[in-house]
DNA sequence: GAAGAATGTTAGATCGATCTAATTGAAATG
DNA sequence: CATTTCAATTAGATCGATCTAACATTCTTC
């Protein structure tokens, strides 16, 4: 049998000359193997300089393009993560991204955003295809109580979770979030050192875990401040300037109206705000008003508003940290990180 | 030699069980070749529903889980899109995100969103990363005029770009974003309309693209309306309240003060309303002031602002259809989207 | 009933990087 | 000098889906 030195030239596809580059065509030109090749790409120390510069020049000199999905069929591994959140045109959120993007970037972590628009079926649509590209991890903020099953199925295909903002029960995941607890006590501290004593709650739907927790909060810190609660103040309310405006209107007509009202956050606080003005009220001298949250209006409105602040930058930043951490490490115990909520009094108490 | 009937037992992985379901598994459950198993993950017409039922029936026993990044690799294509933007944390982008996520949802389409915090380099190494990735597509929110660079990268490799907001000269990618040539002849015509003659204009920095185009628009207004420019009533600003503030403060102090501001934006348009209030002045009373974009807080300030209003959900989905477009058409035409832009007269003017 | 079309199915090669285990040659050791 | 150790390199298998080209069957059609 002849020796036909049959070299199986590498086969240029289609008319087009569009080939790609590969590890091959780098170590042929180079005059190394590809194993080599694939050394350098991901800078071995294997590899003396000598041999790195030489395949690196190879590589600029054919214009190499590395092909991640090649790799992450081979590893079976992603360098992506997912970002899981219920509505992505709310600012918050986009500050929260912005951390994230902030810890990730450099580390070469591409993140994948998705929106569930609030819905829970939507919500496990995105979140098994995120399994199906098999990203290293994935930051949820879930969608409501039932995501529970959605977030096992993340968890069962190895991937670890963080999520934000919205704490579930009985889940084995790692949480990073405020204090609601402390953000209501310091809103109540701060009404009290300023003489008021009666004072009311709008808070938001009852589902939501940082409902209940700011709830609790607010009824804790009277108690520690041996305020009394009137039930007449204890209000619930959707998340919205008008459901807010038409509850406060309730209090405000009163003839024992409270002299301050605490809101579940900015958003009502400013429902509140219009309810006053409509009767014939300014807010922080009549009755003042204080809310949650410090989104970037609250310093905008006259008078401009007291709230809590919370940095999503920051929990974004320390979600992305803790999120990495447990990519790097599986077995690393979940944490529960709560930030904390800083005051920002202003004109409206 | 002895054939020894050597069955190449398929390799489970490692102890931990954690084998992941492949395509010749659900084939060897159902009874057919991997071939056909494939066809109808992808819901071919060639498999008739009788197998088609039975194999699915297999996946669903199995919990078989797709595997993208397989995919990826033999049809070297991947359906994640890329969307590099200057600066997520601004609303405004988060709500041109949730416009194209509305659009591309359901189509199967993932998007990986990076910052490029305005750095020229970040964006470069931002965007060979989404040429590793394969994207087959991208949304381009350029940084500064040296991105063309960054651009012919992507174009060069033979990802479809669409640019938003931001247009590049000679440069053969979609653009989508408002007319704001157009926007700006509202802007003048509505003043025109209320009696003013004497109307100033505090353009933005003149190396971006919308900068020029405004502060066309606004000079072909005039003219039109047969209205004098000043030139000391035109001046340029950093996109900030402050630098608006201190433009409008020399403005309004002169004798000959103009009757109406006109603002790069409503950013710059309430910098400039605080310096009214400073100089004693009501906005919408003795001088009009107008801005751009309608941001949320323009209907909150007293008075509220009047603006031109350009929807970013709008621009949003409109840039992702076009991306699709292109990408199952990659012979398509570049097109040119402008949107146009709608007058929000308010309390100001 | 033979030729052709249509339908359903499949074997085997393939995408491009990574990993394992092995090989080489040189240096170090006894 | 024989043996071990080490650094540098590499051949070949592999990840899991898709694609090409073919193979069986059955159904038409004249």
């Amino acid at each position: 049998m002849t020796e036909q030195t049959e070299r199986p030239v590498k086969k240029r596809r289609k008319g087009k000359g569009k080939t790609s580059v590969t590890l091959d065509d780098v170590a042929a030109h180079a005059g190394v193997s590809r194993s080599t090749a694939s050394l350098v790409v991901r800078d071995s120390k294997l590899i003396p300089k000598q041999t790195h510069k030489r395949v690196r020049a190879s590589m600029q000199a054919l214009g190499y393009v590395y092909n991640q999905s090649a790799a992450n069929l081979r590893t079976q591994k992603t360098r992506t993560l997912g970002m899981v959140i219920a509505d992505i045109s709310n600012p918050f959120y986009a500050v929260l991204a912005s951390g994230i993007e902030n810890e990730c970037g450099d580390k070469k972590f591409m993140t994948i955003f998705a929106d569930t628009a609030e819905s829970v079926e939507q919500e496990s649509r995105i979140i098994s295809r995120l399994i199906e590209h098999n990203v290293a991890g994935a930051f949820l903020c879930p969608s409501g109580e039932n995501s529970a099953k959605n977030l096992e199925a993340l968890e069962k295909a190895g991937i670890p979770v963080v999520l934000i903002m919205r704490y579930l029960e009985d889940i084995s995941a790692s949480y990073v979030g405020p204090d609601n607890h402390l953000g209501l006590r310091m809103l109540v501290d701060h009404l009290a050192g300023k003489g008021h004593r009666d004072i009311a709650y709008i808070g938001g739907p009852p589902r939501k875990s940082s409902s209940r927790e700011r709830y609790e909060g607010f009824l804790s810190a009277m108690k520690r401040n041996d305020l009394e609660v009137k039930d007449s103040n204890l209000r619930a309310s959707a998340i919205s300037r008008a459901a807010a405006m038409s509850e406060a209107l309730e209090l405000l007509q009163r003839e024992d109206r409270p002299s301050a009202i605490i809101c579940y956050n900015d958003v009502m606080a400013f429902g509140v705000m219009l309810a006053m003005l409509k009767c014939g009220l300014t807010p922080g001298k009549e009755v003042a008003v204080v809310g949650f949250d410090n989104i970037p209006e609250s310093s905008l409105w006259t008078p401009s508003l007291t709230t809590v602040s919370i940095d999503a930058q920051n929990i974004g930043r320390l979600a992305a940290a803790e999120l990495l951490a447990r990519i790097s490490d599986p077995d690393r115990q979940r944490q529960r990180i709560i930030v904390q909520p800083t005051l920002i009094a202003r004109e409206s108490s």
